[in-house]
RNA sequence: CGGGGAGUAGCGCAGUCUGGUAGCGCACCCGGCUGGGGGCCGGGCGGUCGCAGGUUCAAAUCCUGUCUCCCCGACCA
């Protein structure tokens, strides 16, 4: 029994003060979440019924490709975290037992699972193994912002799978590829499989499933057939008008001017006519120059994964012993390896002549200097990739799966026996999924000036009945059994019959989403009608009161 | 971690500069009217002004410290 007379949904007029993104203005007012201190919140009972239809859809998923579901505990023994080399993570909560014992609250759980396993499984013939928990995890965040899409504590499901090699691995990988791409259909979002970072795991292949939307905090570069996060995205450069070539490069002058822009102006060159120099030092001291066109950037995710190691910029001391005056450094003469990005085709550029007050006119690369080619420059919207123009949006993250490999079987001893007796490490991936963030970017998605519109599958109720009449009227009557019909017809059904005007139950209505709204009141009844809006869109269309509900029924089938 | 902002009733805010009995709108409670887009009239309830200390005859207001929250950036297995 859903009637909202008694049902606890707060709903506001005003939106958060502090609030910026649509989602959290709307989740709040609509009285689907409340907060309880930074990133942590608390959601409230329509709230949690969205989050619940996500969480069935993941669990369906999963389920058709062979996942079986566990439940690991939140607080582990740092010791395992310890043997995994994860313990110095900042993000992870640490905190001791009354022994004084170490512990941690998990925010995922390789090192779990993969014990568990590594004492269970012994032979080829225990695998392939897919487990995986709906779990709380508990993250640090520096900073936790926008309402549910980026919190200290929140419920994820994650899966890992236990294979015997990389092709075994490669199939549940691609399984995995198959239940994420249904459970974001399912849950009715627009969504790119984007490639993406491995980040500092070091694994050997991740993709992430995102949501573009306004709020977004990745943002994601998009082309027909081509999806990257920008941490990864390669394209071709728009071209650029160069000099004329010379003979050898030729000083020119340039006192003062210190900056890409100020010697483009002074030459009247565009900035990608010019060469920009970067240099980095890597760990032990070495030096790298990194150069790219005068208008790219330089993406540090990219350049790191090109290095393969760590490295930092390098400091003005450090340039001026070993190169030139900072300002004025190029690749010609410099006594360092150089790292030319891709994006310089050939040609004669303008570049620093490492010495003070001068540039070179006329540098070719491989000409003037040698270098190892590398692609690591930023992309940006324009660029072209298979022919086709380069975009840039926003998007959230709602999940992403990655290849583990033996990243935690090795330090946590999971090994089996082949078929010939001899010992191997298991191969894994892990698999993770937001069910607040997929509620979320619903919500951003498909908002409209009147508030939320749920797509139907994680809708908190199918239909809001609202009753105009009043208690003991032939409407309430009316509407009283048409709810239990929609209920008997297997529909969720939220009944406002409080004792409210007209107004304000469509704008709560409106606000809270639901794919139908159905009204039953004198006007329309008089007419042997009862009106339904569809929310998505506001259309308003009515059905007649005989077969109300399962007309009703019918139309809710055919939504989005 | 750097920069900026805010803590006064459930929500949104004024009052702080210039110290002198804590206010407004909405919500809520009671009564009545109204009944297809946050309606109207009347009467009410509700706040240790984030916390601690200090100055003062007197502190929401001035001073010191501290906690919390938000935004931008950095960061984001």
């Amino acid at each position: 029994m859903t009637r909202l007379s008694t049902y606890f949904l707060p709903t506001e007029r005003d939106p958060p003060a502090d609030a910026e993104a649509l989602s959290h203005k709307l989740m709040v007012r609509a009285g689907l979440i409340r907060q309880v201190g930074a990133g942590l919140w608390t959601w409230l009972p329509a709230g949690w019924r969205v989050h619940q239809r996500v969480v069935q859809i993941v669990r369906e998923e999963m389920n058709a490709i062979g996942g079986q579901e566990i439940l690991m505990p939140v607080l582990q023994p740092a010791e395992l975290w310890r043997r995994s080399g994860r313990y110095g993570i900042e993000e992870l909560f640490k905190l001791q037992d009354r022994r004084g014992a170490d512990m941690v609250l998990a925010m995922t759980s390789e090192e779990v699972v993969t014990t568990h396993v590594a004492a269970a499984v012994k032979s080829y013939r225990d695998l392939p193994l897919t487990l995986y928990h709906f779990q709380t995890k508990e993250r640090d965040e520096p900073r936790p912002r926008a309402g549910v899409l980026r919190t200290r504590e929140f419920i994820m499901k994650d899966s890992y799978t236990f294979d015997r090699d990389p092709e075994g691995l490669e199939a549940n990988y691609q399984k995995h590829v198959v239940a994420y791409d249904r459970m974001m259909d399912r849950c009715g979002l627009e969504w790119y499989r984007v490639e993406a970072d491995v980040g500092m795991m070091g694994g050997t292949g991740a993709h992430e499933y995102m949501a573009p939307c306004p709020a977004g905090e990745n943002e994601v570069a998009i082309a027909p057939g081509y999806a990257a996060n920008v941490e990864v995205a390669s394209a071709e450069p728009q071209p650029v008008q160069l000099e004329p070539p010379r003979d050898a490069p030729e000083i020119v002058s340039t006192p003062g001017m210190t900056t890409i822009d100020a010697v483009a102006s002074e030459l009247s060159l565009p900035a990608g006519a010019l060469l920009k120099a970067f240099p980095i030092v890597l760990d032990g001291d070495e030096m790298r120059l990194v150069v790219l066109r005068g208008d790219h950037r330089v993406n540090e995710i990219k350049l790191q994964n090109a290095l393969g190691a760590p490295f930092r910029p390098a400091h003005p001391e450090e340039v001026a012993a070993r190169l030139g005056p900072p300002g004025y450094i190029g690749p010609v003469g410099a006594q360092m390896p150089i790292l030319l990005d891709q994006g310089v085709s050939p040609g004669p550029y303008v570049a620093g002549a490492n010495q003070p007050d001068a540039h070179l006119r006329g540098v070719e690369p491989g000409r003037d200097f040698n270098y190892e080619a590398v692609d690591v420059r930023a992309v940006v919207p324009g660029d072209r990739i298979n022919g086709a123009t380069l975009r840039i949006e926003p998007a959230i993250e709602v999940g992403n799966i990655f290849k583990l490999g033996t990243r935690y079987s090795k330090p946590l001893g999971a090994n089996y026996l082949d078929e010939s007796g001899h010992e191997q490490l298991i191969w894994m991936g892990c698999y993770g999924f937001g069910p607040a963030r997929a509620a979320a970017a619903a919500v951003e998605q498909y908002a409209d000036e009147q508030g939320i519109s749920w797509p139907r599958a994680i809708a908190p109720f199918d239909v809001e009945l609202v009753t105009l009449g009043k208690e003991g009227s032939e409407e309430r009557a009316y509407a009283d059994q048409l709810y239990g019909l929609l209920m008997e017809l297997g529909l969720d059904t939220l009944y406002d019959e409080r004792d409210a005007g007209p107004g304000e139950k469509f704008i709560d209505a409106e606000l809270l989403g639901c794919p139908l709204r159905v009204t039953v009141g004198r006007r329309t009844m008089g007419a042997g009608e009862v009106e339904v809006q569809i929310r998505r869109g506001r259309e308003k269309t009515s059905v007649l009161l005989d077969d109300a509900a399962e007309e009703i029924a019918a139309l809710w089938r055919g939504l989005p």
